[in-house]
DNA sequence: ATATTATATGACTAAATAGTCATTATAGGG
DNA sequence: CCCTATAATGACTATTTAGTCATATAATAT
């Protein structure tokens, strides 16, 4: 699954909620694609605060008066990127799930594994996506109310620690929904740090951290 | 161990590399102790990039003019704060290792788990710093050079799992240096996010991810 | 007392930035 | 071919910001 076009019908609902105009949906499918993955890149790369609407306009080809023409202010684009990204995650869980059962018939403890890796997984397949997710939501003073983008992840862990408590392959005593949340949020950091850090061990940490999770390192 | 007073000492190796002027070494210290509490407290609160000079000026009781007589630039004022918050962690570790003999003595298990706690405790002991410190790395486009806050508590977890091993608590195939990277950034993320999130679990977090580091969630 | 040195001050400058607007270009329908 | 609606443009404005500087004040020495 590589990133998906703008979804036409999420586009209009964004309209609705006045976060693109109608000038934005009306222009090429082409344009407002260009204009879409050049907003993740570069508030991936400089973050909210560090990337001027002209710097923008210059990198994606269109002139300032366009821009405010397409959105009614720079946050808005911050507002527009995130909720398409939310989408995005939403129907990459959904891919994950229609696999599930032809895997978790072969092998059910690795797919547990697996699925655990699923933050990693997501953040190889599209880096700049995740990196701009994690650096714009840190980096902008502003705060968008309503998007919990890593709600899916949670989520999604939440099952399969519940599976695995019942199958018995996980301790009963475990507490689903701090696990869930302690396992989504240290998988973000970790894939987090090792973009924006000095990406030591690249790779191995998410592996180790889950081996970690099941086994502990008592002797 | 509280908020401890400037070192004159630092402040005047500070002098020598020209992160803070002679002017500012000259103040009393009470006025240096005023500025540096509250650089902590609102770069903790804004940001780099959020924290005007002016603003700064206003709430620290200097007038601006001064502050470019103390600080070559603004970026300086964050290059000096960070650099004595590395000198108080260096300090803060020696404490801890004064009272590890006793604590050993008691309970060698016991202490292992506390010792892995020590980014937590230190956290509560002085959240403003803590706060700071992740909040301002993370906010500013700008890079401080051969500053690594995080090594006194990489190091010490390293000394920790060495010794765990060495008595047999810790399983002989663990890799060291890569668990003590991973638990050092993951104690960390767990205390920023506390912070900075949603406060879910407040306090309960560290305590679990050490239980699972020991022993596992399989069943 | 006076001279000299060190410190304090805030109006000012230059640069950057989000957002505006009058004008121009483009396209599609009659 | 023209007319109308829609889109594109970049110079302009108002605001904010880091950093400067001439002047005022305080402290110290002689």
């Amino acid at each position: 699954m590589s990133i998906p076009m703008l979804d036409e019908n999420l586009v209009a609902a964004l309209v609705d909620r006045k976060i693109v105009t109608d000038t934005f949906r009306r222009l090429t499918a082409d344009k407002k694609n260009r204009i879409y993955r050049e907003a993740i890149t570069l508030f991936g790369e400089y973050g909210y605060d560090g990337l001027a609407v002209d710097q923008f306009c210059r990198k994606a080809g269109i002139s300032k008066g366009s821009f405010f023409q397409y959105f009614p202010s720079k946050s808005h684009l911050l507002e527009f990127v995130l909720l398409v990204f939310d989408d995005y995650l939403g129907k990459w869980m959904a891919e994950i799930k229609k696999n599930e059962k032809a895997v978790l018939a072969r092998d059910r403890l690795l797919y547990l594994y697996e699925a655990l890796l699923v933050n990693s997984k997501l953040f190889k397949a599209e880096e700049r996506f995740f990196l701009f997710v994690t650096s714009a939501l840190h980096h902008s003073a502003i705060v968008i109310e309503g998007i919990d983008i890593e709600r899916h992840i949670h989520n999604y862990i939440e099952e399969i620690i519940e599976r695995g408590i019942r199958t018995g392959e996980i301790r009963g005593d475990v507490e689903v929904e701090l696990t869930a949340y302690l396992v989504s949020l240290i998988m973000s950091a970790l894939v987090q740090k090792q973009y924006l850090g000095r990406r030591l061990y690249r790779g191995k940490l998410e592996e180790y951290f889950i081996s970690f999770l099941f086994d502990g390192i008592k002797a």
